[in-house]
Formats: C-alpha cells, structure tokens, sequence
DNA sequence: GATGAATGAGCATTCATTCAT
DNA sequence: AATGAATGAATGCTCATTCAT
C-alpha cells in the first residue's frame, strides 16, 4: 500500500514535470493534455486520475514556484542579520532561483498572466504576497533606523516588478547571458531607492561578482 | 469617395472599439470574432474585410496603445528643460494615460503576455522600446551632471517594470482608487534609485507620503 | 483487448461505409464531416479520433476501391491459361465490380477528379497502376505470340480509358441497365484492337451484338 | 453605342480568359470570384454584371471548348472523303487542340469531373454528343462497307474513353511530352479495334510523323 | 456600367472532459 | 489505477452573392 502511495505520488510528480515542460513550451492555452499526457507516459485517463482538470495542473506549477522561492528567499534572510544585506540576499536568492528554471519563470511570469481570467485572483495573490514579503523587510528596516522611512508598501510592489522586468526580458531574450549578472547593479539601484546610506553601500561593493 | 473613405475608417474604427472592449473582457483567446463583430454591429465578414485575422486587430490595438504612451511621454519630455523634472512629467503622464485607459491597459500589461508565442516577440520590443526612452533621457540626465553615472540600460528596464507592476496592481484589482495616487511615492521612490540630489527632491516633497 | 480492438475496427468500418455514402451523394467537396458523422451513428470528434482528416477518409475509400479492383482482376486473371481468355476475365470481372459498387464507382472515377490538386498524383498513380496491369497482360500475350507487337504502354492506357469512359457513362445515367451488358460488345472491340486473330474471338461470338 | 457593345464584350471576354486561368490553376471549387475579378482587371461587381455567377462562368468556358473542339473536328472531317481517314483526320485534330490548350483541356477532363453535382448533366451532354459524333461517322463507315458492322454505340463511347484517358494523363503529368506524339500509335490501334481492313491500314502508315 | 463594402451561412478542425471497460 | 474511445461545444476563417453609391 505503501509502495501504491509511492508509485502515486511517482507519477503525480511525472505528470506535473511533463506540464511544466509542456506550458512553458506551447503556452497556457495551447498546451494539449493529450500532449502532457504522452510526454508523462500516461494516458489521458491517467493524468485526469491525479488532477480533475487542467487548472489545477498549472495553479500546482504556479504553487510550486511561489513556494520555492518564497522558501529560498526566506531562508537567504534567515542567515542574514542586518536588514539591508538581508534584502540583497534575498534578491540574490530569487536571481539565481528564476536563472536556474527558466521554464518556470517563463510560466510564472508570462505565461500565467494572460491564461485567463480565472488565474487573475490567483495571480494578484501571489504578486502581492511577494511584494509584501519585501514591504515586511523595508518596515523592519525602517524600523530598526537603517533607512528613512518610506511608503514601503509601494517600494514593494514597485522593486517586485523592477525584479520582475529584469527577469522577463531575460525570458524573452533568444540568446540571453546569465541571469545573475544582473545582481550588482540591480542592488545599487534599489539600495538607492529606499536611501541606503553610502557606508553601507560601500561595504559590500566587494560581492559585485558572484557565481 | 470622401465619404465613403471616412465611413470605412469610421468602420474599422467601431470594430477596433468593439475588439478593445471584448478582449479586454475576455482575453485574447477567449475573445470570439464572433462578438466582437456582434459588438460592432456589422457582420463577420465585415470584420474580416478591414482586418485580415484576430491577431493583427490585437497587434493593431498594442500598438495604438504603444503610440499613445510615447506620443504624451515624449510630448511631456518635450517642454520640461530640467532632465529630472523631464522624466517626473513622463511618469505622471503615462500615470494618467493608464488611468484613463484602464481596458488598454489592461490589453497591455495583461492580456498581451499570454496571448501566445506569437506576440512575445512584438511585446519585447514594445517593452524594450519604453525601457529605451528611459534609458535615453537618464542618459541625458547624466551627461548633463544631473544624476551621477549608474547602468542606465539595467535603470531604464527596472523602472518600466516598476511602473509596469503598479499598474498592473491597478488593473487586477478589483475596486482600486486612482492610478495617479501612485505618483508622488513612486515619483520619489524612482529618483532616489537614480542619486537625485535631496536638494531637488526637496522641491517636490510636498505631495509626499499616502498610505 | 481484442474484443476492443474489433469494436475500434467496427466503428471505423462504420464511418468508412457513411462516408462513401456521403461522398458518393455529395461530392467530395459539398460532404460535410457533420454528415458523415451522423450517418456512422458517430460523433464529429469520433470521426476525427480515428481518421487524421477528411482528405484521408477520401484516400482510404479510394484505396479501398482500387484494391478491390486490383485483387478480383489478378484473381481472374490467375486461374487462366489463356494470354487472350485472361483479359477477357480481368475486363468482365471490373464490370462486374463496378457494377455492384455504383457508389464506388462514381467517387473513383468521377468524384476524385476535381476534388482536388491534392488528389491528383493519386489519382494519377491509380490509373498508372490500373494501365500497367492491362500493358503487363498485353506484353505477356504478345511474347506468347498470341497477338502481333503493338504499342502496349499506350494500349494499356486506351483501354483503361475505354473502360472508364463506359462505367462512367453508366454512373451518370439517371436509369442505367446493368453494366455487364456491355461486356461482350466491350470485350470484341478490345480484341480487335489488339488484332486477337479472328478464330478465337469466334470461339465467344455467341453473346454478341445488343443496342 | 456599338463602341460601348464593343467594350462589353471585351470585357467578358477578359473575364472569362482569366477565369480559365483561374479555374485551371486552382481547380473549381478554390478558384476565388474575387481572383477572377482581380484577374481580369474588374471589379467582383462587374464580374456578377456580365456573368449571373460562377457556375455559368465555367459552363461557358466548358461550351467554348467542346464547340472548338467540335467545330475542329467537323472541318477535318468535311474535307476528308473516305470515312476512314475521316476519322483519323479527326483524331488528329483533337489531339492537337487539346495539346495546344493545357489549361482548357485540364477543365474539361478533370476539373469539370468532380465540380458538383450541377454539371454532371452537362458533363453527361458533352460527353454523349462526342460519342455520338464518333458513333455517327462509324455508322457511316459501316453503311459504306469501309468497316465490318459492329455496336457503333460502345465504339464511340469507348473511343472517347480512349482518347480522354491518353489526354487525361498527358494533362495531370508534371513534364509530358507533345500530344501529338500519341498519334499514330492511338490511330492504329482505334483502327484495328473496328476491324480496318489491313491494307487501307498499310496504306497510311507512311504519316506516322505529323506537325 | 462599375465598384467594393457588407453579408451570413457554412465548415473543418481542436480539445477539455467523461466514462465504460 | 489506468486506458483510450467517444463526446460535442466552440471558433477562426472563407467566399459566393448582393446592393448602395
């Protein structure tokens, strides 16, 4: 029984890479689950056995992204004590994470937004669930007097789709170079942003290159 | 033949109208030809007479957008002779323009994602060509000892993208207060991304925070 | 499984049967898919499950009906010694194919014509296919010595024609009698042709002439 | 007045060489009115002036070519005393017009085959009156003593099928050679096929090469 | 006579979903 | 659990024909 529950979640977890591969291929709406259905050595049937329906698929993949990089981003500032470095930790985090899945960036980010109206509720949420997990830090910040204070719900919303831009026109790119060269000064300008104080700044001009 | 010129033109123009309001309802894919013809009140092959296929009245109501935000940006840009006042006008005026204009801008930020493969390349231009004009006049700003020098090519991306996503926040929501409410934070949120000297931020300051 | 195998085959059998039927009343171009669909007792998406498109129901009824003709004319042809008999055989037992297949007929030789550019290089084969078996026979008789030399490749095609154009006159006839009384008047015209030296062609003079 | 009668006619006349085009580029049912009007250099408007619509577009084009055809073979005929040259006479001028008029000739043969329902009376009609021409002079061969007695009817019928099966294939190959070239090998065989005598046969066999 | 905008019925094909086996 | 045959609604697009100007 157990090993049942196993070769289940075996294949549940063939399928939704099979979709993944399938989405971010043809697209939200041109992806067939005829397709996803061979490309998961299933059939039809099978796939419909693990998910009522093709929704479901994507809002899984959809999911699965939000929850990875919510999980690195929050584990990145864990480790961090000042709250500036913490942020660029988490920026970072979230560079390397998109530039490490680029199908599922090019899901999160474009596919998902003009699949439908039934994925706008679910799309707001996450974007302002990650807009507000930043406006979280730059309050503790503020808090703890390392920056002015500011509206820190817009820079939130606002840095999230700086991030978001970066990383969809490295999707979109044909022939694109590595995502994370973008980090240094995509963290000078944001540091900037929310007025940073030089010092600061400096001390970490050092880790312009990372791996 | 004036006349009938200008009907045909007044034709293709209630189809275009038609077209905004049905895809901005529905979406690319499910918007039928069918009703936007409906809605138009001619007959299919009326519509299909003036347009040769639903893609290109798609493309053709991007680009209408596309020409409409640069044309007042870069009129805004025009009187302003101080290279940061010149791109606060621009940001308030493409504030505006989205804010009249909630179904194209919807059109635009939304729906034109996820349309299919099709539009991606046309959309990375479009997004490229705004994020230039940025880039431009930061450039300027810069060459004339305004701001100190930064990537302005990574600058001109971010700020699309922030701006993109507050008002793609706007769009989505369902009851949101006026666009232009954004304006003095993100005014500001933008200039210290870029060094503004406080000075000049000062000027301004009046307008500041919103919750 | 084998149980479902048959059924699968039932039901293409069935959808095969309503398409030469829709086909045949219709034309290849005015049958509409919905019709065929609903003669097979099928659905269109059931049609479509087990045929690719139209173009290839057509093709299959075609294939169908040329190896039908193909297999009765070698049998005839096999069990007769005779070089002259066994053209007599072959040119009786199309007659009498045709004769039984009235729908058949009129999509093999007068539908597939102009159903399209698409059909004409297999059109073209078939009736190569066809000519080739008479010019076979034809060259066999004459290295046999049971008719003089002649140009075999342009007889072939001759005859074939011959044959044809009677069949199709029969098709289109609104009230024909049946075609198998053309065969004895059919059958001496041919052999003349060839110059069958008289004294056999006595042998059969029985059923002679008719109106 | 006349010269208005004049330009009419022309016109028509522009429509309907183009529509030849049209037609035997594209077969009957894909051939568009509106590449017929562009064609012709009219408008859709004067194209349904002169001509009810496209069916009697092509049953003109059809009349044209079976009166030319008809016409032709009647002048060689008329000119010829001995019944059996006659015929040869007019075999030869078939071949000729049809190897001079692809694009008719593919109209006549395949095209018009499978155009619908509507003309297959009028296929029928064609065909029947070729036949019967061949069967008229076959009679008069006969009654002449020139040829055994035989069923004329088939004969003609079959000839027809003969003749329209060596043109059909010349017609639907990509690189055929001339026509004409089919002549003597055709003439022979369709003489023996009536029981020529074989010294009238000898007799002409010198023109085996023609223009 | 001519034009070309407009009409609208028609059609092949796709595909998410269901369900008997 | 899994299969794959079957369903049927949905939709972009074509084109002969009409008719106001």
């Amino acid at each position: 029984m157990v090993r049942e529950q196993k070769r289940g979640e075996e294949r549940k977890e063939r399928i939704l890479e099979a979709a993944l591969g399938v989405f971010s291929r043809r697209g939200y709406r041109d992806a067939a689950m005829d397709e996803i259905a061979g490309e998961s050595e299933t059939s039809k049937g099978g796939v419909y056995f693990h998910f009522p329906n093709k929704q479901t698929i994507f809002l899984a993949l959809l999911d699965r992204m939000a929850n990875l990089l919510m999980k690195r981003a929050e584990e990145a500032i864990a480790v961090e004590p000042d709250p500036v470095k913490r942020i660029d930790a988490a920026l970072l985090v979230v560079l390397k994470t998109f530039g490490d899945h680029r199908s599922l960036a090019r899901l999160f980010l474009v596919e998902a937004m003009g699949a439908g109206r039934e994925f706008n509720n679910k799309m707001l949420e996450m974007r302002r669930s990650f807009a507000g997990l930043i406006t979280r830090h730059l309050d503790d910040a503020v808090s703890e007097g390392a920056i002015p204070p500011l509206d820190t719900n817009l820079a939130g919303v606002a840095w999230f789709g700086a991030l978001n831009e970066v990383v969809t026109h490295w999707v979109l790119e044909s022939d694109p170079e590595p995502l994370e060269h973008q980090y240094p000064a995509l963290r000078d300008l944001l540091r900037r942003s929310i007025g940073v104080p030089q010092s600061t700044q400096i001390d970490n001009e050092t880790n312009g290159n990372m791996a």
